[in-house]
RNA sequence: GCCGCCGUAGUUCAACGGAUAGAACAGCGCCGUCCUAAGGCGUUGAUGCAGGUUCAAUUCCUGCCGGUGGCACCA
């Protein structure tokens, strides 16, 4: 990189450690500036400007103490060749090469339909991946799938009345309004733990495949592709055992629950239950068995797990926890949080309950689009990926098809139309070598 | 009550502690019409409040105000 070259070359010629670097606003204050303490700033200057590296034009001296560097013109015509000569390889780095890394995001349950706040972890987990791998790292996308719980049991009690809607909507329904239903939903929730129903089995079986064709059809839609898959239920087994192994060094009972006083390690944190009063494991435990269960079947240098905001404080526990239980998986874990995706103009048709399903924007958005799919998705990665991941979003169906501003339709008509300006112009990329002779075509 | 995150033009977003806080849309003014579906140029306009640290603060610290998320058996 040029802006390590620089560093460097300012290293040598004043033999001066960390001084600011920065990438001026306005163009006539050059391409970079050093800022160098006003006392020693004269001589720096004189020293720079006498030293001059082959990649820079000039140097001048803005008092009290940035000294402005200008790029040679011999730089920009190598960077405009290496853009040319790479083409969609421009860019890529190996720095990471080597480097083991799985990023684990967007965690459905089953039996509950995808939503628009899905796109959030999808778009921003996928793009760290692609990220990492365009470093030349080796990575892994990870899905952990919730494949059972109450909500399971909602689904397969409403899967045995014969009904047209969702299975998981009507059930929830029922759950909170109707006391004997919500008897037999937890009757049903045991037995799927248990296996001890074969007819409540094989509901279960048909649900849970049914759920993931439907995510399947999402991911791909959406360009998303997991490597590796996790279950609920297996990180369940293998973090109990994890738990009850460390009960009295870093889990104590409490109410015939087991449970971490984070506040003794940190006091901003929280005690959270990890094993509940009736020998089940909550979401902490599990947690804490996929960090293992993950390190086994691939092991890595970094394993980033992305979620919403909501979990942040909880993760900071979690986190607390596993530092204790395994200092190595606690020093790869990472946890990145997203915020929330709410539509600016409420009105959207949904099929299912108050949430809009995934594939209902996708509708909406093409249905805006002329029907193109891929500008579609390009609208919705775009209006995501556009703005810091720990900020809500606010999207706004208009602004995100809109062929002026800062949208991805934009974006990919304009590359469309440049496209389509270098075709009718006749010009074709120049050979390797041959850029001299494109100087001056605009 | 405690902990976290957020607060920037009318709106939606930017800005490694650095120079004159950038865009986009909307608005206003002038000019124009056929390069996939966007017309061009210009222009108005903002750091919630009060302190502090620093040569330099949107950025760091303290307090306040407003919004939001979390705080034992849910995920």
């Amino acid at each position: 990189m040029i802006k390590d070259k620089i560093n460097n070359w300012i290293k040598e010629s004043l033999g001066q450690e960390d001084l600011a670097l920065v990438h001026p606003k306005i163009l006539e204050h050059g391409d970079y500036s050093v800022i160098v303490s006003d006392k020693t700033a004269n001589q720096d200057f004189e020293i720079l400007k006498k030293n001059k590296s082959e990649f820079i034009e000039s140097v001048d001296f803005a008092p009290p103490r940035f000294i402005n560097l200008h790029l040679s013109k011999e730089f920009f015509k190598n960077s405009l060749k290496e853009i040319i000569e790479k083409g969609e390889n421009f860019g890529k780095s190996e720095h990471a090469k080597g480097f083991k890394v799985m990023v684990e995001h967007t965690d459905p349950n089953y039996f509950k339909r995808l939503h628009i706040g899905h796109y959030m972890p999808m778009a921003i987990g996928s793009t760290l991946a692609n990220v990492f791998r365009w470093n030349g790292a080796d990575v892994k996308e990870a899905c952990y799938y919730s494949d059972v719980g109450l909500q399971a049991a909602k689904a397969v009690w409403a899967m045995k009345q014969e009904i047209k809607e969702d299975p998981y909507v009507y059930g929830t329904k029922a759950y909170d309004t109707d006391e004997s239903a919500k008897k037999e939903i937890i009757e049903i929730n045991k037995k799927i733990y248990e296996h001890s129903d074969s007819e409540v089995d094989a509901l279960y079986k048909a649900g849970s495949e049914e759920s993931v064709k439907g995510f399947n059809e999402v991911y791909k839609k959406f360009g998303i592709n997991f490597d590796l898959y996790f279950y609920e239920s297996e990180a369940a087994k293998v973090g109990s055992e994890l738990v009850r192994k460390n009960i009295g060094k870093v889990f104590e009972n409490s109410d015939g629950a087991v449970i971490f006083r984070a506040e003794d390690h940190d006091p901003k944190l929280h005690t959270r239950v990890f094993i509940n009063s009736e020998g089940i494991p909550t979401y902490e435990a599990k947690d804490l068995g996929l960090a293992q269960i993950k390190s086994e079947k691939y092991p890595h240098d970094l394993s980033v797990v992305v979620t919403a905001n909501e979990q942040k404080d909880y993760f900071r526990v979690l986190l607390a926890a596993l530092e204790l239980v395994s200092p190595e998986l606690h020093k790869k874990t990472k946890h990145i949080s997203h915020g929330t995706l709410r539509l600016a103009t409420g009105k959207m048709s949904s099929r299912t309950g108050n949430v809009i399903l995934a594939e209902d924007l996708i509708e909406e958005v093409k249905s805006r689009t002329k029907g193109d799919e891929r500008v579609a998705i390009g609208a919705i990665k775009y209006m995501i990926l556009r703005q810091a991941i720990g900020n809500d979003i606010v999207f706004d169906l208009e602004k995100s098809v809109s062929t002026e501003g800062d949208s991805g339709v934009y974006l990919q008509y304009a590359h469309a139309r440049a496209c389509s300006v270098l075709e009718k112009s006749k010009f074709s990329p120049p050979a390797k070598g041959e850029m001299s002779q494109t100087e001056g075509v605009r």
